[in-house]
DNA sequence: CATGAATGAGACTTCATTCAT
DNA sequence: CATGAATGAAGTCTCATTCAT
């Protein structure tokens, strides 16, 4: 029931929007009684919070995964592995994303958000073991840009990609931005280390 | 009589959100009767399309006008510059931008929107220019990421900055994002052109 | 079954009002399904009812056994008894009265309640013994009014007692005002019987 | 509108009391739309307690002016008068009566009801004039008692009266009973007055 | 008989829009 | 052109009642 109520929520959600969803489509939808949505869901809001909380946690989880099967790589491969695993899960369902998250984005994730924080724990934790070859001076500066940076060129290659450019030319181009910024020659102050040469590139195995 | 609605529907829409701003709302902050919002703007949605268009000519404008200025400057500089000017826009009115722009991130920009894509070719121009020292094979591709890029991360710095980062300190992290992005070892194939040297960082003048 | 509904009927009564009392809370509070509730009372206002006539039949159980054992007793003596039953039977569950009586006091009582009108009854037969003392000419309007008077009056001091008064000294102003009324000179058409003297007010004993 | 909002709420009201009163059926039976009750009112509540205040607003009125033009009367005249502007209030609108002011008789009416108190200071101002005759101790308990017995008795008079008496013999009744209590040999400790003869009661002029 | 999930009519309220003045 | 009262469709939510298990 409870599934059933979400997924009518999902769909509503994907092909009218957030504002265009309201609670006797979804019950409609769902071949329910508006009242048994009531009956699992206390309001609107709390219908809406459960289909998007679950959905951030699949997110996460499959963020989670794949930084777990990290050890051993480079960090160009880890964040090769990051990107993909945040790309396809973002692959799975565009339309119930941009309606989920469109206001997320701009709004500060760091009050109460348990998945959001592991989550940058892991990329720190991540960044921690590459430290050495990663230029940027601040690591937990480093994890909100890349964050930022990764989940906007994801949402934007999914949901509103450029002509002309395959998924996998645009997931490139988000490896290379998170890779560029971090092993570039950081202009954050005080931390002004010399360009680095191609063989530094070369990292050693974790 | 245009400019008192729109900038009460600026307030509205500042204070209370896309979902709190109502017509009978925006007219009585004007100071105006409903009758006369109408009498200008066929209907809601294009009251909230007026003021956005307007707001997003306001950065299109800034931000060419820096674009227009970068001639004899390295990448690093006018990078700096466009970012600066960016950001220094969005710091004018944070609370309006999200309520404005937070459904904008993920929504295909390119459909009519002649400001955006000016944008676009300005950058492109500038790219063209610095072309020698840009890794990025595809320059489409690089102002794609770019724009999505400063996009981003100038919003969330503004919006939600994460803790004990100063300003300076965000747009700097923007400024390396963009530009390790566009000088690092790019992995889009085809192109492997070998890494570059920390030499090969210097550029010429324009 | 139908005790435990009842008494859970009466526990939210008290507590949410007869406008925030339903059917589902009854159940809840009562640890018993709806269908349960269903299976005793074809529907909610029969649920009210049979409470509100259990009610009813407790105070006119009070108010008769005390009634019942005035033998003997001066007129002001019965009036004391019958007040002071009335008045702790009204103590006992001050907020379930509230929610029960509310409506009652303004509705015609003289359709099939049979409580009330063995009450009427007794109350009567109380007056007839003293008849002598009573200068309302009418006994069945004499009646209507001391009811009348000690139903409210007691209500009032149970339920929105003015400030500064103990229940003692209120029920001392209700036996009063029913004294007053009895033995006052009444001016009610056709009969206008003497004043009474004070030796007058003296009376034998039954 | 305001005014046609009201008696059309007052309307239904009357006919199906205050549970079977929705804002629809209001506007309906108004003739408006429901927006143009929430114009003017802004919820169900604040429609219904306007109605009430005009109505209790009325009653005072009245009873307020009968309490004006009192001098010069002895007591029991001023207590007739009294009771009979009460009396004629009420029996302008009985069924809305009945609805509005079914719960009020059981609450407390001495939170911040203005026009409440106005009129228990008119009746404790008459009952000083005429202190000497009164032998009921205390004035402030004499004033809630004689409220409480006219509220209810002229209430039930004209709301559901006894079978086979006559408005005007209601009415006397009621004056008795004021008129017995306040000059009744009072039991409330510690005033044991000698009961007053009749030529007692023979009052000077004011 | 007990259960309680499901129902859905109906209540309250909002707000985009119109139109007579 | 300005006004703003009036409109009413539409959305949120409640709760008395049913019925399959």
């Amino acid at each position: 029931m409870v599934e059933t109520i979400l997924q009518a929520t999902a769909r509503v959600l994907s092909e009218r929007g957030l504002a265009g969803t309201n609670t006797n489509a979804v019950a409609e939808i769902a071949g329910v009684s508006v009242g048994s949505v009531y009956q699992y869901f206390p309001n609107k809001d709390a219908l809406i919070n459960a289909l998007h909380e679950r959905h951030v946690l699949q997110m996460e989880t499959l963020i989670l995964d794949s930084l777990d099967q990290l050890a051993g790589k480079t960090l160009l491969e880890a964040v090769e592995c990051m990107i993909e695993a945040v790309h396809e899960a973002h692959l799975l369902e565009p339309a119930l994303h941009r309606a989920l998250e469109s206001g997320d984005l701009l709004c500060d994730p760091n009050e109460d958000d348990d998945g959001y924080r592991a989550v940058m724990v892991a990329v720190r934790q991540l960044f921690e073991v590459h430290r050495a070859v990663i230029t940027v001076p601040d690591l937990d500066l480093a994890v909100w840009s890349v964050m930022k940076i990764v989940e906007i060129m994801v949402h934007s290659a999914v949901l509103s990609p450029p002509p002309n450019f395959t998924q996998c030319q645009l997931r490139c181009a988000i490896v290379d931005a998170v890779m560029g910024y971090l092993v570039y020659p950081s202009s954050v102050p005080p931390h002004h280390a010399p360009p680095r040469t191609a063989s530094e590139l070369i990292e050693v195995k974790m």
